[in-house]
RNA sequence: GCGUCGGUGCCCGAGCGGCCUAAGGGAACGGUUUGCAAAACCGUACAGUCGCGGGUUCAAAUCCCGCCCGGCGCUCCA
């Protein structure tokens, strides 16, 4: 693997290799679950399952940690609202958010921490299980003398110990403090306005966890340091999330890890907004849109495809026209699945076994791996699975083996995606052409042979009826029909008519 | 204001010093095919040259400078 990747810390492309060869340690940072998630956070998901999913693809063992915020001040807000108990609210929203990325088809992380698993040392102590929960941490910064505390509110980071400080996101500490001047929630007590909160003292009501301090709750930022270092442990590979988070929450993440002495993250990697028909998905602009909505009326795989297709860091347009092109994008390549298909079944290929002969095409493999090693540039990677598409369409039905090359490459890309999510060298390391076509066609969306109800397959014996008498007027008044109903009708000179 | 990313055809969107007579998808138009369609394939117009103006270079959409415009960030947002 030859990976190139856009590190924000450095502010350029640069050259990534592993920590321990092979292995590949990502964390994304999760959602706060106090509402429904929005095509931002599906976005941010799908970012980092095609990272991580392209990674394993090309031999990497990988581990993806992405965490779940279930405690903070949007949580005891929005509890207190609907008259319910934080750990209630948390958990409906995080089973909620788990089911729509599984409607997105996007993985599931290989570890999912909760930032109120990680306050606490864990049983049996923090050097036993080589993590240590926030409060630990907290002592450890107090201690070291990179954070105070302040009476009756909270403990502060001091950020003029961390010399450091500002640059993620590539700007000076005094810098920062001029432009926040007007935006920062003056506090009592600040050393400097560009302090933040490791943790906060709990008003009455709030849920709230015994400290060396004072009762309270940890702020936002140090609840990732425990839980990336705690899964992952120091130095791993790549940290990422939402562009937004840039500032301040991951320069306060830096500031603190670093200031316990730790190297904290290799790289840093930041995913692009969504625009909604042309402005930005915001509050203000009350035009977040659920994923539920959206999934009424896009595929999982076409939406991913119209993901693909804008990098990863730009900014993605979502509107009707993306969303339709993208559509027609997944029908044309399930179209060729289903065309291969047929003409496995037409010409009994389907006793034909392939197992030792299915050879990737490297002419496809080649370029793709180069596309996606350059930053992941998925729509050239996409652009690729387009060519190849049309090759296969003009190679016709006759030569097999080539057909069959053609479908094990396009699996593997597809796979690699994330477009399809069935491993490749389980499904198709003992099969036909046939197999893998219906496979691959069933995946994305398409449907199988016959499956229609009595209502269908009478209209269909009625078209058939008026087609044998040349009666067209009818046929065609029913094949408007039956398209209604979802069923699409090719009709073919010598061979028989096909209802998809 | 500061930081950062960007401004490419009708739309989306690659390319980032010569292979650009600018990928790919969508939409449009014409052809092959079809009873007519659909799908597929072939072809065409779209980018009088890549926001604007300078510069570097034998060579620039690609590098540099300036300007204009947009996104994101600038204390709790993916």
């Amino acid at each position: 693997m030859n990976l190139k990747l856009y590190d924000t810390l450095v502010g350029k492309v640069v050259d990534f290799q592993p920590a321990k060869a092979g292995e590949v340690s990502i964390y994304a940072c999760g959602p706060t679950v106090y509402d429904v998630p929005h095509l931002g956070h599906a976005r941010t998901a799908i970012t980092y399952d095609v990272i991580s999913r392209y990674l394993e693809w090309a031999g990497n063992k990988v581990c993806l940690v992405s965490n779940i915020t279930d405690i903070d001040d949007k949580i005891i807000a929005r509890a207190a609202e609907e008259k319910t108990t934080e750990l209630e609210l948390a958990e409906r929203y995080l089973k909620i958010y788990n089911e729509q990325m599984a409607a997105l088809k996007i993985r599931p992380p290989d570890r999912q921490p909760r930032a109120t698993e990680y306050v606490t040392d864990p049983k049996g102590g923090a050097a036993k299980n080589k993590r240590q929960g926030m409060i630990s941490i907290i002592t450890e910064l107090v201690d070291g003398g990179a954070a105070y505390i302040i009476e009756g509110l909270g403990v502060y980071f001091d950020v003029t110990k961390y010399s450091d400080y500002g640059r993620l996101v590539h700007r000076t500490p005094k810098d920062l403090e001029e432009s926040g001047q007007g935006r920062i929630e003056p506090v009592e007590g600040k050393k400097n306005p560009l302090d933040f909160a490791l943790w906060k003292a709990a008003k009455k009501g709030e849920p709230e966890w015994e400290a060396p301090w004072m009762p309270g709750r940890p702020g936002w930022h140090i609840e990732c340091v425990a839980m990336s270092l705690g899964e992952l442990g120091d130095g791993f590979d790549i940290h990422g999330g939402g562009s937004d988070l840039i500032f301040p929450h991951h320069e306060n993440e830096r500031a603190e890890a670093c200031s316990l002495g730790k190297q904290f993250a290799r790289h840093w990697v930041h995913s692009g907004m969504v625009n909604i028909n042309g402005e930005k998905m915001a509050k203000s602009q009350n035009n977040f849109v659920n994923i539920n909505q959206m999934l009424e009326t896009i595929s999982p795989e076409a939406f991913r495809l119209a993901l693909l297709q804008t990098h990863y860091r730009s900014i993605l347009e979502i509107d009707d026209d993306t969303l339709a092109a993208a559509t027609a994008g997944i029908s044309r390549i399930k179209e060729m699945t289903r065309l291969v298909r047929n003409s496995a079944a037409h010409q009994n290929l389907d006793e034909i076994k392939f197992t030792q002969d299915a050879t990737p095409l490297e002419e496809y493999i080649k370029p793709f791996r180069e596309a996606m090693e350059n930053d992941f540039s998925t729509p050239a990677a996409v652009a690729l699975i387009f060519d190849l598409v049309r090759d296969a369409n003009k190679a016709g039905g006759s030569d097999e083996q080539r057909l069959l090359n053609f479908m094990v490459t396009l699996s593997e890309m597809l796979t690699a995606l994330g477009i399809v999510t069935e491993s490749p060298a389980a499904k198709f390391s003992a099969t036909s052409l046939f197999e893998i076509s219906n496979a691959l066609n069933l995946s994305l969306g398409g449907a199988s042979h016959s499956k229609f109800s009595d209502e269908i397959k009478e209209l269909i014996k009625k078209r058939e009826d008026a087609r044998a008498e040349s009666d067209y007027e009818t046929s065609d008044q029913l094949r408007d029909e039956l398209l209604s109903l979802g069923v699409q009708i090719q009709d073919h000179p010598d061979a028989p008519t096909e209802y998809i």
